[in-house]
DNA sequence: TAATCTCGTGAACGGCGGTTCACGAGAAGG
DNA sequence: CCTTCTCGTGAACCGCCGTTCACGAGATTA
């Protein structure tokens, strides 16, 4: 062969593991299992990875990056508060649905303990929604929009603690049954979720006009 | 010997085996681990419970009771609502330090896949708050204390998942990094996150009169 | 006291999964 | 066409972990 792997066969491999990863976990994924649902062989992966550890790292980093890309939209565009909101709250919904295995993964280092450089990465991709947030309800603050006496880290807590439980329940199994056990019958209705969220989240950080 | 493990003695096992796998995951705490730091041997883990899973429930339901007691005083009293969203947030906080072990094996079924009986437990105890929380909004809503427009099913749901996020930024060392991250100096300042916190999900919650 | 029973012990087993490495297929170079 | 080099292959290795079971220490019983 000669061959080194394709471009798009480097790319499926991270696709391969990602799934894996987003599905299984760490520990209960295996190498082997990827290297065979890829349609490569297990020595190959050693040759572009140093171990299991390097090769989670570049599949998180992998599906990391589309979230980062995602996140500038978000102050992108001149709408009023309100509707920034909710563009969030439909942009998370639909973020979940197009990428699950990003969310899966961004859960699955939330739980046990990783290496060095998946935390760090985590931490990176953590740093850039906070200080997104944190600057957004600054600005508002600042323009007197943010609710009286809150103070903009508060709320950017705040908020993102909400969406990440809501991309948690759209694709986390678990957090999903807890989803439907919530809502009943609004489980299937995203539409009015988002609305009834929004006045929520209208009323906790938006001064009263 | 012909002695039974003593009363106290089951009872330590219980916390060593939840505290193993609150620290290191289901998947990375050893069977043989837990028994050599309850000073057993494996074997007699073994007459105790069929295997690792079946362990693992048993830590999970030791737990889990202590959590579900809890949840009982949440609508005793009679207070405003207002103060009751106080108590419940202080409750949880102190709870969190309490018992971080709780909240962390609680987040450890909410990844990886596990038994029946896992699941059918975290359900059951999910299934207590869900209805305690739908009640309490219900009840609420009905007083006419409820913000305009908002259903139960939502605002309960929005109501724990703030609680849960907060449990997991005080137990889940993932998650406080992140709080440390978001909050800065706030960090360190419980009264004043409450506060905050309180404003929020006031103002996200209930009619203003 | 001798026989029997109970129950904790921990070495041993089996299997699995991460990781390695000797191999060989084939491209490149002469 | 032969040599050399590249690089993917997958069997083999090793360590770990859940699980088992033959054993024996001591309690019980007759």
């Amino acid at each position: 062969m000669l061959q080194k792997l394709s471009e798009e066969k480097l790319i499926e491999i991270l696709e391969v593991g990602s799934r894996e990863f987003a599905e299984k976990g760490f520990d209960k994924a295996s190498m082997k299992t990827i290297a065979s649902n890829a349609g490569i062989s297990v020595g190959v992966l050693y040759k572009y990875y140093a171990n299991k550890d390097a090769f989670f790292s570049a599949c998180l980093e992998d599906s990391l990056k589309v979230l980062s890309d995602k996140m500038e939209e978000f102050l992108a565009g001149n709408v009023t508060p309100r509707q920034r909101i909710e563009l969030i709250l439909c942009a998370a919904i639909e973020f979940s649905k197009k990428h699950p295995n990003v969310i899966r993964m961004y859960h699955e280092i939330t739980s046990g303990s990783f290496s060095e450089k998946a935390r760090e990465l985590a931490t990176r991709i953590e740093g850039i929604s906070a200080k997104t947030y944190r600057d957004y309800m600054t600005a508002l603050k600042e323009a007197n929009l943010l609710k009286e006496d809150i103070i903009p880290e508060a709320a950017s807590f705040f908020f993102d603690n909400c969406l990440m439980m809501l991309q948690f329940s759209y694709n986390v199994e678990y957090f999903d049954e807890r989803r439907k056990l919530y809502l009943g019958k609004l489980y299937d209705d995203d539409k009015e979720l988002v609305r009834q969220l929004m006045m929520m989240l209208d009323g906790a950080l938006l001064r009263r006009d």
